[in-house]
DNA sequence: GTTTGCTTTGCACAGGTATGCAAAAGAACG
DNA sequence: CGTTCTTTTGCATACCTGTGCAAAGCAAAC
């Protein structure tokens, strides 16, 4: 068996070269004839030599791999930005070392230090908050990190939303202009900025004409919770409407309503999600929703965390991206709506 | 900025002990001192070193990261399932490094060197095949391949699978016990194992009582072939009901027979999927499903890759997991049906 | 042919850790 | 206290690569 790893020390002795010759080779950008290359790809290829990254990194001080934090995937958005960020940093030579958090605040600190120990280049974390001692280790580390759909006032680190109050801002108008008097709304879990800004903006939506919501409950980003503060908002608030904070709950939501409580959806009560996962298009939720641009949100997050990554001296960022009012069948659609 | 790496040596002069002492301290079952641990550990905390793994792994030949590939995760299986994976791996001090094969065949040849330039010490493959050369590539480097739902001849291979012939068949004798006459099959894309099998099973379950499907597509596991094919087999075949090959095509069968073709489900027609994702128990489906255990599959998968690597001798195992029916409401219930 | 300038190559070392080996320290015992 | 055995420690080296520096090669220009 060929169990022994092929270095670039064997490649060297084989072409004859030295084994710095051997490294400029794979190195992009160095110094080599023409003639040197040819030899000694001719050499690694039979040999089946490919650098040792580990290796590599190790002197180089940069590892291509990049930390992943996520809370959890059943959420379908996490999945695909997943996807596409995966994608993206692909294609720029980096990796992704994914970690999940599974409980809240206490599990994070440690999957953080196991990152560190693996020297990655930079964090991204999904619907994760980080503590500000936390902010403050890896910025000692000088790793940079990149929250993405969520936000914190910690100057140290970037981040990348949709741009969540005026997302919100804009359901309550649809709901207003479709004339619904009794509105109600289940928040994302209220200890996340992401959920605390959807709210802001909608109050301030229905605000802008006097109204406010007849109900509002923290659905905990849980289908659980939503079904049951839907339930609790039409028995107790008799709402005729309710803006949910993701499609995730607004999906139990529906379910909650159309099958347990035997409500038609928009006829008796109207519902708008937000973030337009491709589960909302399907024909049996056909969810009116707010798009989160995941494409751009993502592309985004590379952009920023790669700028700092090369450059260190760069300054974190805070991004809010447009996204638009997507208009399905799950709710009254306004007279005349463009 | 403290943007100096803390080291070993650091740790080791703060303490006043050799480098290698502080090494073993953090070496588990190295010989050390109860005095010498508790003087390394302090100056260790101060300094807030942590081991680099990078250079660890150079060392000793073990990086602790798995490498995984994986086609898409539209599917909601994958990511469910990498969630699992990845909490399990985690557990004993893994890592999950994640490449996604975008193409097929050819991609994924690319995908796998760069996986062995980071030294992964495993690879895990979803709903992906490999190459018999890529196979060899991988067992010359020494590194265990277990393919995850997905099954493929090569020796060198290990794989974890649910039982899909005999899933398959359960389905098959459910649909019959229902006193259906006309029955299709939306086949996941033939050129996989998983769908092959499936699809072998359904046709022995059928021809056990001399029956036969009246009508076989390809669906290629996307919801828009299979939502064609569903439509196909309405007009042509008659059907009275579909086993289509996994949950994530079945949605859109439904999708399409609900809300474009007008049918009713199950009254006019029966539909059976394979997997039994989150998504399948919500009642917007209510799809009746055979249960692939992902939980114990993804933990065969840890089992034996860990093995493997632990004991590069073993040998690589094929197995296949039993799931049950579970019966919802989106097919006929036979009478009597426990 | 000599000088000048540029390109290519090799040498030697660094990066952070684990580990075999021999020396040192400690324990057990008479 | 001296001896023997066991545990703990330090020294030196290896893992595999990238890169600064100086030497060597080469081509052009005089």
């Amino acid at each position: 068996m060929g169990e022994r790893k092929v270095t670039s020390l064997d490649v060297a002795a084989k072409a004859g070269v030295s084994q710095s010759a051997v490294s400029r080779v794979f190195t992009p950008g160095a110094s080599v004839s023409k003639k040197m290359a040819d030899k000694v790809r001719a050499a690694a290829d039979e040999l089946g030599y490919r650098p040792n990254v580990l290796a590599r990194s190790l002197i180089t001080g940069r590892s291509r791999i990049i930390g992943l934090v996520v809370a959890y995937l059943e959420n379908q958005f996490y999945p695909d930005a997943l996807e596409r960020l995966s994608n993206a940093l692909q294609e720029q030579g980096y990796h992704i070392l994914i970690f999940m958090a599974s409980g809240t605040g206490e599990g994070v600190g440690a999957v953080i230090d196991e990152l560190l120990d693996y020297q990655v280049d930079g964090i991204v974390t999904a619907s994760v908050g980080m503590s500000d001692e936390l902010a403050a280790r890896c910025d000692a580390a000088g790793i940079p990190v990149v929250l993405f759909n969520r936000g914190q006032d910690d100057q140290r680190l970037s981040q990348v939303t949709s741009n969540n109050v005026d997302g919100a801002r804009k359901i309550a108008e649809f709901l207003l202009a479709g004339g619904h008097q009794r509105i109600g709304h289940i928040t994302g879990w209220t200890g996340s900025s992401t959920g605390r800004d959807r709210e802001a903006g909608f109050r301030a939506g229905l605000a802008a004409v006097g109204a406010e919501p007849v109900a509002v409950l923290d659905g905990h980003y849980r289908r659980a919770e939503a079904a049951a503060a839907a339930r609790e908002m039409i028995e107790d608030a008799k709402v005729d409407a309710i803006f949910v904070g993701n499609d995730h709950m607004a999906f139990a939501v529906m379910d909650e309503l159309r099958s347990s409580i035997g409500l038609r959806v928009p006829e008796d009560i109207s519902i708008v999600g937000y973030d337009d996962v491709p589960l909302a298009g399907w024909p049996a939720y056909d969810l009116t929703t707010l798009r989160q641009p995941s494409g751009r949100m993502v592309e985004a997050t590379v952009q920023t965390l790669l700028d700092r990554i090369e450059n260190p001296d760069t300054e974190p960022q805070k991004i809010a991206i447009d996204g638009p009012l997507i208009v399905r069948g799950s709710a009254r659609i306004p007279e005349g709506w463009t």
